[in-house]
Formats: structure tokens, C-alpha cells, sequence
DNA sequence: CGGCCACCTAAGGCATCGGTTAGGTGGCGT
DNA sequence: ACGCCACCTAACCGATGCCTTAGGTGGCCG
């Protein structure tokens, strides 16, 4: 029974699968499942089973995930106090999604640890199930993104969420596009899609849109993030769902320009979400008071793409972690 | 950052020395000491340096050996969590001292078990201070011998101690000693000592006693258990300390005699010391009741090392676990 | 000052862990 | 019936864990 055994235990419970354990760790699907082997055989229980609904605990498994989450939880608590002890700067690890990661995000945390200082930022990518699961599980300290929800089920924490800011979601085509630039949300089923990774994630507004409408998969053409989108927008024929007030300023010398649609264009949130004050880091708490800030939500504006992630060396870092 | 180097750490540190903590886990001493290294550059943190009272906690150490210490505790939990999902038999782990690991010990588990059935029994012998570490770190769940008494101090948790059976300590020497039957204890101070293993435990009565008469080394020899010491008083010269009602009724049918001490002899106590009732497992409770039960008088007096351990296939199994 | 004791380090062996790729299996939907 | 998807297993491999014996180091005591 080692550490990173009981981590994917959770992790698998949590997700319900244990692809989108594999997928949430970085590691293959194999690893996850051997992992699970192993602790299967050691405690010779099942612990997890397949049903019709991804994968369910067995009576034992209902005991052990909730002391095999508190054991993870202590692994990282004692690395933190380590690090506290000593004067170490604060770890903060953020996750976000593929549209805020690319520019918002790190714009907001260079704000940020240029303001708090003496406090080292990872940042990582990831879908909002994985989210959920990443900042019950402590791999995460605070999701920047949508609004996450715990399920509330036996054991599980609850997640603090806090709307941060609203975002219009308008669509994007190659200027002078025929139909005049007034279309029904309907009208836009037909067309060729260009999103980034975050669409892929079916519960992403754009997700579920692209679900609604029942775009077909070869109509949706996926990009690393919305930048490449909006270049290829403006090479050829298809539309980009996009954050309105991170598009660059003159739309129009770029060749593309805003449709207008009939429903009128969704007003929606981004969140940031941890765990409640009592059982998540100091730091983490800080951060969420910055967000609150108008130096913050200036960061967040400001973050059009078109200015470099970072000015001086960035103590971001962008990576996926374990 | 493993759960076996977590629990070494907190047993050195709970009982001040390397050498403590490998002899009480069974192991040669560099395999502690490695363990603790290792998690010392995981955490880049030496954790415990040594001082002039054995190994004394840094900063950091004093913060994550209470979390260390809960992660061990968890990880027990989580298996007796399983074992009891499964219906299987509840895992009861007892350490006692060599003296009562011997016969009474066993005769009395031998004896609970009977009575409720449908129980696992470990058995180890430890010294005294093991006891309290291994007590404190739920690695056993119930120790039979002196009164154990928790450090109180930061986070170590408390052990409850009840007075379990009186006993008298007597000494025992060939038939037909010299000076009568009558001596004071000063004057046994030059005498050849036979005793059992549990007199190298400074701490218990005997080795108290020893160190009280600076009986040197080479006049104390030791035995697995009383009745080899006893066997060895027939043989030749020599007192050996014992407890009264344990000895063959027949003493001076094995050529031997109890001596009568001008103190008078000592009239002392075992305990039996778990952690308080909430913080133990259920069949540790039932023990502990069932070891006020005239039956399990009865099995203590009866003990008398005369009849073999086991009638039947005895449950017991005396192991030293890890 | 020499010896002892406790701790640490070195070196080597063996098992396990944790990762990969490749392939088997079983339920479910078209 | 077929294929797909998710999970499991097999086989392999490098790294690490954990144990041993042997030897180095540093403080305390006679």
C-alpha cells in the first residue's frame, strides 16, 4: 500500500473511470489500472467495480476512499508545513482551463505574486471534472474556471466556488461573411467549428453548445487555444466561439468581425474555486482575496493576447503535475 | 515519501533513539537510519539532529511528526476498515513482556478468544518503552504488563492504563541455602542473578531492582524465560526473581525455596494499556473487558506454566510484526 | 587520551513500484 | 453480429525501497 496507490484510488473514484484518472495524472491508462491492481490485491478487496455508471465501490472501497483521501491530504499537508518551517515560499498550485490558460491566467498570477510576493505558482490545465477532483484531493490549490460543485456525496468535501467575473461569449467569422452577421444559434449548426482544447470538454459552455447543436465531430477543428482559432477564422471559412473582451481591439483589421446572434449573446461566469478556509493553504486564500481586487480584474481585462505572458522572468510555471 | 519511512520517523522520534525504534521494528539499525535519511532529503529537512538526550525534533520535525504520525494511524485504519467490510475475523494485536509472554499471556488469549470467537490474535513481546510507541502508533492495540504512560507531550496521544492483577515478586534460590531463607535485599546484591529476558527492560521492576544493587554484568545471566531460569537455580547457585503465583506449587519437589526478604516482598501490578476507547478498535474494548471476568483471573492464576500453551490448535500466533 | 556508544554512510542484493507498449475480455450500441 | 470502448493483464524495464554487512565519525566517560 504506498501513497501514489491510494492517490489514484481516490483519484479513480472520484472520476468514476479510471481513463480520466489516467488522463487527469498525465500517465497512461495501464498505470492507473495497475496501480489499482496492486492495492486491490494487497487489501484483497475489489474496491471498485464496473457498472453501467463508470465505476462504483464495492462496501469496503466506501470505507477506505475516505481515509485513503484524508492520507493524501496529510502527504501534502506535511510537505507544506516542511516548507513553512523553514521559510520556504508558499506553493500554490493552480488549474484552469485550455481558454484562461493561455493568457488570463498567467496575467492574473504574475499580478499576483508581483503583488504578495515570496510564493512560488505551478499552473495547470485541466478539464473541470479533473478540476473537481484535483482541488478535493488537494493536487490543486485553487481552479480558476467554471463553477465547480461537489457532489456532496458520502465523504467527498465541499468546494468553496465564488462567481470572479462575467465574460460574454460572442462568435467570431471571416469579415463580410454573407448571411450579413445576424444568425440564430440554430443557423450556426451547419458550420465548420474552430475551437480551442477547452470545447473538447463537454462541460464547457462551448461544449455543451456544440453538443446541443449536434455539430458533427469532422466539423469541429480543435486548436491549442483561441489565438491560433481566430488566425485560421481569418484564413478561411468557420466560426469561433470566443471571450468577447479578450478579442484584440480591431477585429475588423484582423479580417474578422463579431456575429450577431439572435438569442443574444450568453452572459456567463468564470469562478475560482478551493477548498473552504479552514482546510486549505494560507496562500490560497490570498490569492482569492486578490482576485476580488480591481489591480485584478484590470490583469484580467488586460489579458487580450497580445502582450507577452511575461514582462520580466516569470515565476510561472506551466505545467501538468502528478 | 513512504509510509514505512513516515513510521520509522515517528518512532524515533517517539522513542528518542534510532536503536530503540530498529530494535522495536526488528531490523538492524542502519535500515532506520536509512529510512530516516531518505525522508530527511525528501523533505530537505533533517527532521531529528541529535542531542545530548538522544534525538531531538527540528522546527519542521515537530510540525509533520503529529501528520506522519496520523498517516500511519490511517493506514491501519484502512485495512481493518477492509478486513471488517469482508466480515473477516478483527485483527487484535498484543504486545507484552517477556516474563507474561511466557504462559500467562497466551492463556489468556487463549482463554478471550474461546470465549467470543471469530477473532484474530497477534503476539508480540517488546520492552516497555516499545510498548508506549507501539501503543501510541496503533502497530498494537493492547499491552499486558507495567503501566504505560503516555509522554503527554505535543501530540503524542494518551494511553489509558488499568490496574489489572496484583502480583507478589519473590526470589527464588536452590533448596538448602545457607544463611536460612532470610536476607535483605542489599545482601542479594552479590549473589549470581537468573533471570528472564524482561530484566534487561531497565525500566521494569527486576531491572530496576538490578540497577538499585549495581549488580554487575557478569553476575546476571539471562534467560529466555523464568522456567529456564528456574530450571537453572535447581542446578546451582543463584536467586532468581519470580513471580509468586507462577511458580510450580511444588517448589521444593524441584529442589528450590523462596527466600523471605526482610523488606518484605514487593507487591506489584499489571496493567493493561490501550488508547483511550475511541481511538481503538472494538475488540480492543472487548479485551479489556473481558480481562475483569473472574475467567480471566482464573486464566492467570492457572497459568502456571505447568500445562502446554495451547490444547487444541491454538489461534495465538507470538510473532513480532513489523 | 583511548574506548565506547550511537548515528551515519557505503556497497551490494533483492523485491517492489511505477511506467511503458501490446494484447485480451466483456458489455453496449449501432 | 460486429465493432467500439473501457478495463484488465502480460511482459518488460529503469528507478527506488528496504534490507543486510562493513566501516567511518563524533561526543561522552573513565
Amino acid at each position: 500500500m504506498t501513497l501514489v496507490q491510494l492517490k489514484v484510488f481516490v483519484l479513480v473514484s472520484r472520476l468514476g473511470s479510471v481513463r480520466a484518472a489516467a488522463t487527469a495524472l498525465g500517465v497512461s491508462e495501464p498505470a492507473v489500472s495497475q496501480a489499482l491492481a496492486a492495492l486491490r490485491t494487497h487489501l484483497s478487496d475489489p474496491l471498485l467495480v464496473r457498472s453501467t455508471t463508470g465505476m462504483e465501490l464495492t462496501p469496503a472501497g466506501r470505507r477506505v476512499v475516505g481515509i485513503a483521501s484524508q492520507m493524501v491530504n496529510l502527504a501534502v499537508e506535511a510537505e507544506e508545513a516542511v516548507r513553512q518551517s523553514q521559510g520556504a515560499p508558499a506553493l500554490l498550485r493552480v488549474i484552469t482551463n485550455a481558454t484562461l490558460a493561455d493568457a488570463v491566467v498567467p496575467a492574473l498570477l504574475q499580478a499576483f505574486t508581483a503583488r504578495v510576493g515570496d510564493v512560488e505558482v505551478n499552473l495547470g490545465v485541466a478539464t473541470t471534472a479533473e478540476m473537481t477532483a484535483l482541488v478535493q484531493e488537494r493536487l490543486a490549490d485553487v481552479a480558476i474556471g467554471p463553477r465547480l460543485q461537489g457532489t456532496g456525496d458520502s465523504g467527498s468535501p465541499t468546494i468553496e466556488s465564488d462567481a470572479l467575473m462575467r465574460y460574454r461569449l460572442v462568435f467570431v467569422t471571416r469579415h463580410g461573411r454573407p448571411d450579413g452577421g445576424t444568425v440564430s444559434l440554430r443557423g450556426l449548426a451547419d458550420d465548420q467549428w474552430l475551437v480551442d482544447a477547452s470545447a473538447t470538454d463537454p462541460i464547457t459552455e462551448v461544449g455543451q453548445l456544440l453538443a446541443r447543436l449536434r455539430v458533427p465531430e469532422h466539423r469541429i477543428r480543435v486548436f491549442p487555444n483561441q489565438r491560433a482559432a481566430l488566425a485560421a477564422a481569418a484564413d478561411g471559412p468557420g466560426v469561433v466561439p470566443a471571450v468577447d473582451h479578450l478579442l484584440p481591439k480591431d477585429l475588423a483589421a484582423a479580417g474578422l468581425a463579431r456575429l450577431t446572434i439572435a438569442e443574444g449573446s450568453p452572459d456567463l461566469l468564470w469562478h475560482v474555486s478551493s477548498l473552504p478556509p479552514d482546510r486549505r493553504p494560507a496562500i490560497a486564500g490570498k490569492l482569492r482575496r486578490f482576485l476580488t481586487t480591481p489591480e485584478a480584474l484590470q490583469a484580467m481585462y488586460h489579458a487580450d493576447g497580445g502582450v507577452p505572458a511575461s514582462k520580466f522572468k516569470p515565476p510561472v510555471y506551466v505545467t501538468i503535475w502528478s
